[in-house]
Parts: C-alpha cells; sequence; structure tokens
DNA sequence: GCCGGAGGCGCC
DNA sequence: AAAGGGCGCCTCCGGC
C-alpha cells in the first residue's frame, strides 16, 4: 500500500506501508511529473480522492485501488450518529486520541467546506511538526480498528473507495458529447441563440400567447404571477405545478406548459449550459460519490445526473467506439425483496419485468396498477390511489411490506435505519424537539398536528431510507466491481453512473466483452451485498452509438 | 445589492 | 393514478 500526501511545495511524499501500517523501504518525494513513476502502485493511501486524485490522473498514473480517509471516516462516524464533522486524517487522529480537532483547519471535500474553495493545504495540517505520511498512516490505523471485522462493513467502504475513484476518473474522462446535434436541438425547440438576456423566439411566442389568451399580461416565469392570473379567471389554485395546470381548462394552459418545458431547456441544458461544461467533445462534470447520506452519488455543476431525455442523442460514441449502456432494471424492489428475506417477492424478481410479475401475481395484470402500488409502499404513499393498493402488496408479501413499514415506524420514533451493509441514516435534527413537545399530554392541537407531520416526513424518510441506500450499496458494489476488471479492456471508459444505470465508451471489438463484463459485475454484486438470497438483479447492457437509442 | 428560502422541474 | 422518497439547478421574491 502506497500512502501519498501533497505537500506545501506543490510535491508529493510517498511511503510503501504494509497492511498493518510499517514502512517498507524508503520515504520518496516527488515533484507532480514524477507521480507516473508509481504507477506500479496495486493500493494507495491518501485523505481524500476528490482532492488528490486528480492530479495524479493528469499525470497519467491509474490507481487500482484505494484507502480514502475521508470516505471511510463519513461513513464509519454516520454509524456513531455524526454528519457533517471533519474526515481528514488529522481530524481523524485527534478524535483517536480524544484531543478537540484542531481550530482552523478545513475539511475539504466535505459537507461544510467543498473542495470549491481549494485552499492549498486544506486537506491536511498545516503544522509542519506534523509527519503527513504518519498521519495517513495513524489515521488508517484508526479506522481499521473501528471498522472491525464486519464483513458487510468492509465491503462497502472497499466499494465506496472504489466508486470514489471511479467519479473522478469519469468526471476527468468526461462523457462523449456532440455539441453540432446538442445545438440543433435547441435551434429546432428554441429557435436561434438570442442574445444574453432575450428570449429565445419560441419562449417569446408562447409568452405572447399566454398574455393573448389570460387577455392581459403575465410573466410565464412567475409562480406568483402566475397564480394571481388564474386567480382573476376564476380557478384558485395553491401551486402552478404542471400536474395541477393539466387539471385546468382554460386557453392559457395549453401554452403555458410548453413554455415551461422549453424555458426549462432553455435555462438548465441550454447554450451557455453548453459553453460552459462541454469541451473537446466531452462534458465533464464533477461527480460527488456517496455524497447523498443514502450513498447517492451527487454532482456539483453541470447537473450530470439530470440530462433531460431529449438531450440524450447528443451522446455519440466516437468513430470505432461504442456505447455500452447498461440499467439494473427496476433495481429498488428487487433491493426490497432480498432485504427484506420476502421469499414470494424474490421469486418475482426472477421476472425481467418485477412490476409485470406483479400484475400477474395481485393486480389482475395491470401492470401500471402494481407498480403504483409498489412505488407508494417504498415512498410512503398513504392517500390515493397508491395508498389504497399498498393493502394489497401487504397481504401478498407481508415481510417486504413489513420491513418498509418496520423502517418508517423507526423514523417516527426518532430511531435510525441502516442499509443492508450498514450506512447509517442521519439522526433527526433540531426538529424533533417540536415533535416531542407535540407529543406530550398537555400539547396543543396545533403543536400535535406539528407533531405528527414532522414525524410523519421522518417516518417517510427513514422508510425509503432502507431501500434507497441498500440499492445504492449495490449499485456501489456493481460500479467498483466493472471498474476493477474494466483495466483488462484497453480503451474502455466508465463515463456515466446514475443511480442505477452506467455508461461503458469502449472500442466497437471489445464491446460485447464490456457487456459480458458488466453483466458479471452485477451478478458478483448480487451474491456479496445479498449472500444466500433468491433475489435477481438483472442488468440490461445494450450496445449503441447513440445513448438515445439505449431506451 | 446580497442572500437564503421557496417554487418548480429535470433525473433516479 | 396521484402528488409519497432522494438530489441539483434555475428563477423569483422577500427580508435585510
Amino acid at each position: 500500500m502506497l500512502a501519498c500526501a501533497p505537500l506545501a511545495d506543490g510535491g508529493y511524499a510517498l511511503q510503501e506501508l504494509t497492511e498493518q501500517g510499517d514502512a517498507v523501504g524508503p520515504r520518496r518525494l516527488a515533484r507532480p511529473d514524477e507521480l507516473a513513476g508509481f504507477s506500479a502502485a496495486d493500493r494507495w493511501l491518501w485523505a481524500c480522492t476528490v482532492d488528490d486524485y486528480p492530479a495524479l490522473i493528469a499525470a497519467g498514473v491509474h490507481v487500482p485501488r484505494c484507502h480514502d480517509i475521508a470516505v471511510v471516516e463519513r461513513i464509519l462516524l454516520g454509524r456513531d450518529g455524526v454528519f457533517g464533522d471533519p474526515t481528514w486524517p488529522g481530524a481523524v487522529v485527534a478524535r483517536a486520541q480524544g484531543r478537540p480537532v484542531p481550530a482552523g483547519s478545513v475539511a475539504v471535500g466535505t459537507d461544510e467546506m467543498p473542495a470549491l474553495f481549494d485552499l492549498p493545504g486544506a486537506a491536511g495540517p498545516p503544522d509542519p511538526a506534523v509527519d503527513p505520511i504518519e498521519l495517513l498512516r495513524d489515521a488508517y490505523l484508526d479506522q481499521r480498528r473501528r471498522a472491525g471485522s464486519d464483513r458487510a462493513l468492509a465491503l462497502l467502504l472497499a466499494a465506496e473507495c472504489g466508486s470514489a475513484l471511479a467519479a473522478a476518473e469519469m468526471g476527468a474522462v468526461g462523457l462523449p458529447w456532440r455539441p453540432d446535434i446538442h445545438l440543433a436541438v435547441l435551434d429546432e425547440l428554441l429557435g436561434p441563440r438570442p442574445p444574453a438576456g432575450v428570449r429565445p423566439r419560441t419562449l417569446a411566442a408562447l409568452a405572447a400567447e399566454i398574455d393573448a389568451a389570460f387577455g392581459f399580461p403575465v410573466n410565464p416565469d412567475s409562480a406568483v404571477d402566475l397564480r394571481g392570473a388564474f386567480r382573476r379567471v376564476g380557478f384558485d389554485i395553491d401551486s402552478t405545478r404542471s400536474w395541477v395546470l393539466k387539471g385546468i381548462d382554460h386557453p392559457a394552459v395549453a401554452p403555458l406548459l410548453q413554455y415551461k418545458e422549453l424555458s426549462r431547456l432553455h435555462t438548465a441544458n441550454g447554450w451557455s449550459w453548453l459553453d460552459q461544461w462541454v469541451t473537446g467533445g466531452r462534458f465533464h462534470a464533477e461527480y460527488l460519490s456517496g455524497a447523498v447520506v443514502s450513498g447517492r452519488w451527487a454532482t456539483r455543476g453541470g447537473g450530470a445526473l439530470q440530462i433531460p431525455r431529449v438531450l440524450r442523442q447528443a451522446v455519440v460514441a466516437q468513430p470505432g467506439h461504442r456505447l455500452v449502456v447498461a440499467d439494473a432494471a427496476q433495481l429498488e424492489p428487487r433491493v426490497l425483496a432480498a432485504i427484506s428475506g420476502d421469499v414470494a417477492l424474490q421469486r418475482i424478481s426472477a421476472d425481467v419485468d418485477l412490476y409485470a410479475g406483479l400484475a400477474a401475481d395481485g393486480f389482475g395484470g395491470d401492470r401500471a396498477t402494481a407498480k403504483v402500488a409498489m412505488l407508494g409502499a417504498m415512498y410512503g404513499q398513504t392517500t390515493g390511489e397508491g395508498g389504497r393498493l399498498v393493502g394489497t402488496l401487504r397481504a401478498r408479501y407481508p415481510l417486504a411490506m413489513g420491513c418498509v413499514d418496520d423502517g418508517a415506524r423507526a423514523g417516527e420514533r426518532g430511531d435510525i435505519v441502516h442499509s443492508v451493509l450498514g450506512r447509517a441514516c442521519p439522526p433527526p435534527g433540531d426538529y424533533w424537539e417540536a415533535v416531542r413537545i407535540g407529543r406530550q399530554q398537555d400539547a396543543t392541537d396545533a403543536e400535535r398536528r406539528r407533531a405528527d407531520r414532522l414525524a410523519g416526513d421522518r417516518g417517510r424518510f427513514t422508510r425509503n431510507f432502507v431501500v434507497q441506500a441498500s440499492a445504492a450499496d449495490w449499485a456501489a458494489v456493481w460500479l467498483a466491481g466493472l471498474r476493477s476488471t474494466l483495466g483488462d479492456v484497453p480503451g474502455a471508459e466508465l463515463v456515466f453512473f446514475q443511480h442505477d444505470e452506467l455508461i461503458v465508451h469502449v472500442p466497437s471489438a471489445a464491446a460485447e466483452r464490456v457487456a459480458a463484463l458488466i453483466e458479471d459485475a452485477a451478478d458478483a454484486a448480487r451474491r456479496m451485498v445479498f449472500p444466500g438470497s433468491a433475489v435477481a438483479t438483472p442488468v440490461r447492457p445494450v450496445i449503441v452509438e447513440r445513448y438515445a437509442d439505449a431506451k
């Protein structure tokens, strides 16, 4: 294991360590352009992949595996109910020794201080008396001790460290993106690019239509204005969400819905987005693995996890290459089947289309209804059709429904829940005081209602957490496993990952092989994350030139 | 003028 | 079919 610490002078300290933390061989110092000389190292130890890996990637170093102190610390602290505390090695060691975390230090790449600021030396202590390699080693040994021999936790930590490597590489390599196709889409839907601050032609025309339909001027970008306008024409709505508008019979609705859709494209993924995020035919986002409490990824800038479907046609493989697009179909209900031990639902999970299987099993073949019911169960829907249908599921799959219901009750009590591999959800925040007050004998009706609402919100969060976080566990193991096997395929690049879906860009001749590796990795993840379970977590790799052709 | 929250909507 | 979970990002808007 090669410990690697950036130094204040821009260079690096490197030290080979045994798994027990003992130094092997001499301490080395390297300038950034000398890092390629360390490519043979199989496993790296460093403070934070988000901060430390990009420079190595730029130097041409591929890191097969790592131990990321920050990633591991975040998970370990979370299991102790601590969220948002500093995770850099000095903080880890200080906590281990019962000392206060040194003041003035800044944790980079964590929630409280995004790497955005990138202060020099921020990832480590400014104290020159402390040897950065020793600090790394001490933090590593403390984390190993705290992680103990929990097999599931070890798998989670390894998968999260691998995911962090994948995230950094993915941001660096970028998603193939054809600006010419993107521009053609914008031109077709919005018209020619207008000067800054001017509405594109299509939006201007729709705004005029909306004004004409109301008979007075309205700013369609303002929810306040719109609500007032609809009130004036006899519709008292408390939101202008599109599903609310769809229930209104008024000539302004149709152009307004169209306006909202196109305006969204213009502001979120229009010309300025293209200018800002696409360079050299690639969309470079900054991916943050495990940044969501459930373990899902987040991105900073570019909105890479919200690419609208209409722009997937701009994601095109380079000449001589293909995209292998794979998603884990209906992952969350399958994960629920596994973690709850519900054999009946596990049996359904063998179907390629789980919802169709559900429908045949208890919903008279009505797939749409079965899907609504299952989503309602996982999200905590209580009203309407979805809420009513959960009863049918409860009768047929009592273990699965019991699992999410238990999760909800734990949340309503203020308790913690965990993912299958042991990621903890955050404890309730300051608002829980209001729940406590509202549950006292002498609480007012208003206090009771507030407590019920807050506890209900918390229950829906924990209900969903057990499923969403366990799905994220599976996906991280899938991704990290695939990443390690892709090393044997020349030219294969992981270029996209979105919760339960990934894309590999690969020379055409190797596409079939990559598709097989993706399926193998999914099967391995199923066995490791859900050992002994009969659940199926199939993935469907599709080999295409354009992302839009994958579905 | 700055800033944070709200509203809204894209993705899963 | 109804509006339940998680995010990021944009604009608007009200408070300072």
